[in-house]
RNA sequence: UGGCCCGUCGUCUAAUGGCAGGACACCGGUCUUUGGCACCGGCGGUGAUGGUUCGAAUCCAUCCGGGCCAACCA
């Protein structure tokens, strides 16, 4: 797994290098054992991918361990569904956690041996005040907390309602066991912080064995005990949860030495958001069609997308790991996703949105096969397969121009373009509708460039891609672009639904695209080059050998579409209209009109 | 507002008192049967002000800016 031999190298990050360096003190006799401990409330999103891969990595580096723990202690939002999905994406991304599965429920037992232990210190007591009256006794950032009248309860009188608390003699609700720590401490997460409420409710794992349940706060450093945990790798907000952390295994009678956790900061990615909470929300109100939607920056989601997973390492590679507040540049991620498909992703030829080209010259009802190699010279791989070559032909409406920009290298009237394994051919004439929208462009090909080749040495400027009309298949293409069309869509905070951030065009579905047969003989799960487009791979959930759907995962670098992007600012938007017409909003169905006609003008969008 | 954390090219990230480096992005070029890939070159940064020091991104102080914390969520 170790695609990038760099990784390995010390102290690449300042986590890694303060595990290096208690390795190297002989630390935990050496030993290094992280953990990934999510919760099963939700999918994995590429976060969690930069926290699996910083935890996993930095153990695997010391030759150590990682457990895979679900931190499933709230039963009102946990489930099996998303344990195993959660499991399935680990595995996945390509890490393995052995026998090491652990899940907090099954320590419930002993953690409440260890609040036992707590109470009977005189460090904790059972509180019978109202949550609101509790919240309000804690004080604010700025005033000390005050103690509820039942802050000075007996051992005994403490001891008894906790263990009625467990019999289920209580409401919801009606009593909390609480640290005694310090009310008027600064730090917040220490004013006698809730360690036990009271939730009548079946657990996915235990059932209705308990009413009471332990909190974040008890739970995580006792657990990270527990299984010999030594390092305990979080996200920066839990930066003032450590002083309750180390507060908790020092009072207790716990092996030694103790776990210690250190903090590093969140991923966040432009024109997404990374919360489960609003990725529940997205999911939810069908504002996309699932957790593995392909525009949801989940694991699931990037997965049926077509983002291998080594792309995503490869990724995390790049971001490193730091302390600081970070928006990580989408165009990194495509360059991670690029960068992996190049060398592997067999080329093949796909019009998406097709114009009829006939070449005169050619006979009618012949057939060609064409040799075609699946990678391109600087690739250096194997492997070819045939492409049929008809009288009429497929190309991308965006490939010919009557009235062409400065620069442009494609079919013009009059001008000569090559058939990218092909022949050359120029444009004879052209045939429109009568509303002047291009239907047909007419060429006569030339016999001598079979292959592409120009024995006589002319420069043929410009290579297109191009389908047998009779032989393609048709195909159903959908072209993903970013989720939201701000870089920051939870900027405004809970003042402002991140919502209406949302990009409406984050899916544009093509309805008439079409492929070369070649690939009806490929494994489903193969991802393509599609040439000159982007990479595509099949949708795992929609496509069919009858009804063929193919995501985009990523456009290919588009230095073309930039430059005429750049061309165009100060042109005013002029094109805004006819783009309105291939839109398609989040979750709906609407489709590319399938005549020339509506879609002519059409541009592809960039997805920058 | 009290406490804690964090400020380095546009973005991400190195430099642990000793030449501010890399990656992505951007710009220019070479190559090219993908306007892809690759290669070459360029642009560009230590939040501010003081102090300590032969020497400060690094240590200290003050200020400025950002983040987290007042769930019986994690």
């Amino acid at each position: 797994m170790t695609d990038h031999p760099d990784r390995t190298a010390a102290g690449r990050n300042f986590i890694r290098a303060i595990i290096a360096a208690d390795v190297e003190a002989g630390k935990h006799g050496g030993a290094v054992v992280t953990r990934f401990p999510p919760e099963p409330n939700g999918f994995l999103h590429i976060g969690h991918a930069k926290a699996i891969c910083l935890s996993f990595g930095a153990a695997a580096e010391h030759g150590g361990v990682t457990h895979l723990r679900f931190d499933d202690t709230n039963p009102e939002t946990e489930n099996e569904l998303y344990v195993r999905s959660i499991q399935e994406d680990v595995r996945w991304l390509g890490f393995d956690w052995g026998d090491h599965l652990y899940f907090a429920s099954d320590y419930f037992e002993r953690l409440y041996e260890y609040a036992v232990e707590l109470i009977e210190a005189g460090l904790a007591y059972v509180d019978s005040a109202s949550e609101e009256e509790i919240r309000e006794y804690r004080g604010t950032v700025t005033e000390p907390g005050r103690p509820t009248a039942y802050r000075e309860r007996s051992v005994a009188e403490n001891l008894d309602l906790f263990r009625r608390m467990r019999e289920g003699d209580f409401e919801d609700g009606a009593h909390v066991l609480r640290a005694k720590i310090d009310l008027a401490s600064s730090n917040m997460l220490m004013r006698d912080p809730v360690l036990y409420r009271i939730r009548h409710a079946d657990h996915y794992r235990t059932g209705g064995d308990w009413c009471i349940y332990p909190l974040y706060d008890f739970t995580h450093c006792l657990s990270d005990s527990i299984e010999g945990i030594t390092h305990s790798l979080c996200t920066l907000e839990f930066d003032n949860n450590r002083e309750l952390y180390d507060w908790i295994l020092d009072h207790l009678e716990v092996p030694q030495p103790q776990p210690r956790q250190y903090e590093f900061a969140r991923l966040n990615v432009e024109y997404t958001l990374l919360s489960k909470r609003n990725l529940l929300r997205l999911v939810e109100e069908e504002r996309v069609e699932g957790w593995d939607d392909p525009r949801m920056p989940t694991v699931a989601g990037m997965r049926r997308r077509g983002i291998p997973a080594s792309a995503l390492r490869a990724f995390c590679d790049m971001i490193g790991v730091a302390k600081t507040e970070n928006r990580v540049d989408f165009a990194k991620l495509e360059y991670a996703i690029r960068d992996e498909l190049n060398p592997i992703a067999p080329r093949v030829m796909c019009v998406l949105r097709p114009l009829k080209l006939v070449v005169d010259n050619f006979p009618e009802g012949k057939l060609e096969e064409l040799e075609a190699p699946y990678f391109p010279e600087d690739v250096g791989k194997e492997g070819s397969r045939l492409v049929p070559f008809t009288r009429e032909l497929l190309i991308e409406r965006d490939d010919f121009e009557e009235d062409p920009p400065k620069g442009f290298r494609r079919l013009v009237p009059g001008g000569e373009v090559r058939l990218r394994y092909g022949y050359v051919v120029r444009c004879a004439d052209v045939v429109k509708d009568e509303n002047g929208v291009v239907t047909e462009v007419h060429c006569t090909y030339d016999p001598e460039t079979k292959g592409g080749s120009t024995p006589d040495g002319r420069k043929v400027k410009g290579t297109i891609h191009w389908v047998s009309a009779s032989h393609s298949l048709p195909t159903e293409v959908r072209l993903y672009d970013r989720l939201f069309s701000v870089p920051d869509p939870e900027k405004g905070g809970d003042a402002e639904d991140f919502t209406v951030h949302l990009n409406p065009d984050s899916l544009t579905v093509l309805t008439d695209s079409r492929i070369e047969p070649s690939i009806k003989a490929d494994p489903a799960d193969t991802t393509y080059q599609f040439e000159r487009t982007g990479y595509f791979v099949h949708d795992g959930v929609d496509s069919r050998p009858d009804h063929l759907v193919f995501n985009r995962t990523v456009t290919l670098r588009d230095s073309w579409a930039k430059a005429r992007k750049a061309a165009e600012v100060g042109a005013a938007g002029r094109e805004a209209a006819e783009n309105g017409a291939e839109e398609a909003r989040p979750s709906k169905t609407a489709r590319e009109p399938t005549g020339g006609k509506g879609s002519v003008g059409v541009r592809v969008r960039d997805h920058r």
